[in-house]
DNA sequence: ATGTGTTCTAAACAAATGTTCAAAACAAAT
DNA sequence: ATTTGTTTTGAACATTTGTTTAGAACACAT
């Protein structure tokens, strides 16, 4: 992409995505950013304060145009199920993480190895998907399910995505691969059919166990 | 623990598990693991080359340590079935993961975001667990199976593990609770009966399709 | 006691990094 | 054209960090 008729700060923030998603935060440096970024070094404290300022910012801007662009109901047509649902999120999920990889995995890295205060923003950023993560779960747990039986699956769903989505692979220690998206939605498949299938299991038992006691 | 019968070497390996876990490999500095470790400054590079021997002979010690006192049959009693080696095998992990975090969140840390040279030693010493865990869902899943679909479940396994375990609450950008090891059964049993759905599902499909194509 | 190889200490070095600052360049309004 | 406020630059600063080195302390065999 061009970044030539781009502003300062915009070119900053473009350029920090990619070497804060290379290298992390920690290991991303001032220079590296403002060299790619073709500004001078003096940019970033003028611009965002300092680096925790301009990684902030850099976060916040990726993490909502990841979510717009693949919202968590994601190619649903109307009046969907709740499995229809759980794909969605599932794939929209595994979208934003590719999104994200392609060019930075900044914010899969930091999901992992949170700096301090990028955790308040993270949650603020991330309530949102985890209530409607929630709710799909509670329509499909049905009404006697507890509130920790929902948040053990979602725990289970989202450490699915994390693992064996586009970024997944840094985990295992591989090298780093190019994301095929075409995989992707065979990946999504596979983790939906698992997780209904674990959902069920759940539910079983809990029906089970009601008898149980009821009987 | 008392560290002073020690001898210099095994003190720094002590002292360097505590800080690379709490600080990761790149915050952590030698002249932190060296104060308390309370010897001389110089002898990270005397005893370990550098800062990376040192790192990788950490690394080392603690997987083997963790992997010898919870091995993946932890438990077990003669002739187990297929569902309760899984079982033990989902439940040494959360073990393992339990373990090394509390004094030192390294091995979860880097298994997450790996040091160049770190991948190879991991890769050693991870691929005889992943070689039980897929025998374990060969068996599950029954001689039709492909190897790529018990590699995608064995990764939705492993993934529920990293993020639901002890550790999780890091990727989950939550502060650092103390690990109750009494939740690790509760935790284990969910993984399980998760995933032994999933595995069902994954099953039930399979021959579903197998049923349709040789009809 | 002497010599020898190992282990340790304290100081210093070289490189890297986040930040600051004074001055220059620029833009826009009067 | 002058002023005013903003943006940019290049250099410098203060720290931090991993590593090295010369010499002291030590252990131990001869």
């Amino acid at each position: 992409m061009n970044t030539d008729d781009m502003s300062t700060r915009d070119r900053l923030l473009h350029a920090a995505a990619e070497v804060f998603g290379e290298c992390g935060y920690k290991t991303a440096t001032v220079r590296k950013i403002c060299c790619k970024a073709g500004v001078g070094l003096a940019q970033v404290n003028y611009h965002f304060r300092d680096k925790e300022g301009l990684y902030l910012e850099v976060y916040r801007e990726l993490f909502a145009r990841a979510v717009e662009q693949y919202p968590p109901t994601m190619g649903l047509g109307k009046n969907p199920g709740a499995q229809e649902k759980l794909h969605a999120f599932i794939r929209s999920f595994l979208y934003r993480l590719t999104m994200v990889g392609e060019r930075h995995s900044l914010l899969v890295r930091e999901m992992l190895d949170p700096s301090p205060s990028l955790i308040k923003l993270h949650k603020e950023m991330t309530m949102p998907l985890q209530k409607i993560l929630n709710g799909i779960l509670a329509d499909l747990l049905g009404p006697m399910v507890s509130e920790e039986e929902i948040t053990h699956c979602a725990m289970s769903i989202v450490g699915q995505c994390l693992f064996c989505g586009p970024h997944g692979l840094h985990f295992r220690g591989e090298s780093f691969p190019a994301i095929d998206t075409s995989k992707i939605e065979s990946i999504a498949d596979n983790i939906t059919t698992f997780s209904l299938g674990g959902i069920g299991a759940i539910n079983k038992e809990n029906t089970a166990i009601g008898e149980t006691h009821e009987a």
